[in-house]
DNA sequence: CTGTTAGCGCTTTCAA
DNA sequence: TTGAAAGCGCTAACAG
């Protein structure tokens, strides 16, 4: 028999095989509910015995369905996103759908480029703290049903993590032990998720009296959190709230390389739950929802694929906070 | 017929646009030395102008070449993988492919799923760690071009992580801090890397004349490590080398529990480097070289889809010890 | 129910 | 150097 090789064996072989038109083999595969059962019976079987297995990409270029969505993010590497990755492909997979996954190493550039590269060959996107500016997302919105993940774009269907109620939550625990001058350790300014954290630590700081400096770690990294210690040191705090996860460990390291005990002398708390309990002592953290927020976007974005109504839908996930062992009374409490 | 969708400038816009045929077009993009310098800059400019990308679909339809290779890992979340898939998508992208992302989540049924699922719509095909019965694996790879990473299958092109020279490493230099009695917490049995590792421990151990006992955590991961801890502190060893680092900081997270301080009083070695420096100690462990690995099976591939020769190629990278903070002298040393 | 006939967007001879 | 035209394999009106 004929064994499958490259280019194999197409409709109109089996059509001819089968002694009947090309449109009845396509629709024996696609609507067997119009042809008759016999019809269907003897296509198929034809098809078996010829080793046919429908060609994917013609079947898109006609149809416009490839059956693929795409996953951008800044950057696979960075913690926060592998589970949204992992939980994105869960929920592709239940509606049988494929996953193109890009990196754009976060470089607005480099995510144009990629969503030029996937457009064509996906049905959706769904872009993941994009760093692009609110014009081409808007732009290639138009072009093609999109979701945004942590990034808020009027009329564009998103997935919005709100970090700041368990920001706030964190500020409170901290003033709750005895904290009265703290540090935020900010993130990329550029970050819609900085601004939203920041924001919430100096409403939360406000409300209680506390005293609240800033910090800037431009780039969220365990360097800039190490390099930030003398700073967060010479503002006379004892706590400090950083961007992220990754930051708040170079804290700890520069705190334990000063000899300064935590959460004894000092209390860090990192965001986004990247890491779980895996330290020591285990990092007193802010929920992320990424999982969440990557199943979301998914079903949201099947949704827009079946209704092709693109609704202007804004989901919010709330965060909290995680008390695990860095945090602790303020020093002569 | 596909209603067209919105979604696409086609060639012909372009053609219009710059008033030249759809095959001078094309040919600007695909053969630009075949036309004149002018029709090229002209021919980009109006593409430019109109938001033109290339249909990636349309073009595979019509070459045989989609552009597209699948990479399929057991976990995405594993902090093992994101760095390789990251490496593996730059090196894709230099040569102008796209990736889809496979997670199996560790069930050989559900890789053979994807593999399927991506045939057709792939030039090749990564597979990472695989699960697969070697018998699957051959049967996929003589469809279309494979290439496994740490799996070891004999007529496939592959790139093996060898652990071992770093866990010999590792081995060696506990000997020196005069430890005599050390101790492997194990992985997965079926592993194919734990079982590198388990062989380096016994032979370098061996040849230091250490005593060396094995603790089984079957499943990497903290939880287990921090439930390994007593059966190490049984054992009498002052040192530990970990199947993995999340395993490695579970161990350390059980000893701090029970205030024994690192490396004061015991010493831990992990494996894979998956949290850098991070972490308080910073964790002694071994290189991965997962982002090599990513880097040169994509390379390989790319290779083999230019030659259309399937040679029986096997890289081995050999990993190094990193010391850091989690080692030191044997007590009473 | 089934066949005929246009395309989907791009590449690629073959001529000019 | 460029254009015209014939597909790649499949789907989807539109007839019959």
């Amino acid at each position: 028999m004929a064994a499958e090789r490259r280019g194999g064996v197409t409709i109109s072989q089996v059509a001819e095989a089968a002694g009947v038109a090309r449109s009845s083999v396509s629709r024996a595969y696609t609507r067997p509910h119009m042809l008759s059962p016999e019809t269907v019976e003897r296509i198929k079987m034809a098809a078996e015995r010829l080793g046919y297995v429908p060609n994917h990409t013609a079947r898109a270029l006609s149809t416009g369905r490839h059956g693929n969505v795409a996953l951008i993010v800044p950057d696979v590497a960075n913690p926060f996103f592998p589970p949204m990755i992992r939980a994105a492909q869960v929920e592709a997979d239940r509606s049988d759908f494929c996953v193109f996954l890009g990196n754009s190493d976060e470089d607005p550039e480099k995510e144009d480029k990629l969503l030029g590269r996937f457009a064509g060959q996906v049905e959706g996107i769904i872009l993941a703290s994009p760093r692009l500016s609110d014009e081409r997302i808007v732009a290639h919105a138009a072009l093609r049903p999109l979701v945004l993940i942590n990034r808020n774009v009027e009329g564009i269907p998103r997935v919005l993590i709100d970090s700041g109620t368990g920001i706030g939550e964190a500020t409170a625990h901290l003033a709750e032990l005895g904290h009265r001058n703290i540090v935020y350790v900010s993130g990329p300014s550029t970050s819609w998720s900085n601004k939203q954290r920041r924001a919430a630590v100096r409403k939360a700081a406000g409300e209680r009296g506390l005293d609240l400096s800033f910090v800037s770690a431009s780039v969220p990294s365990f360097e800039a959190g190490l390099q930030a210690v003398d700073a967060i040191l010479a503002k006379g705090a004892s706590a400090a709230i950083a961007f992220d996860d990754v930051t708040a460990q170079g804290i700890l390291a520069g705190l334990a390389a000063r000899g300064i005990g935590v959460p004894k002398d000092f209390s860090v708390v990192g965001c986004d739950d990247a890491l779980g309990p895996l330290t020591v002592p285990a990092l007193t953290t802010v929920s992320s929802r990424s999982v969440e927020a990557g199943k979301l976007a998914v079903s949201l974005l099947m949704e827009m694929l079946q209704s092709q109504a693109l609704r202007d839908a804004s989901y919010v996930l709330e965060t909290h906070l995680i008390v695990r062992g860095t945090t602790g009374r303020a020093p002569g409490q």
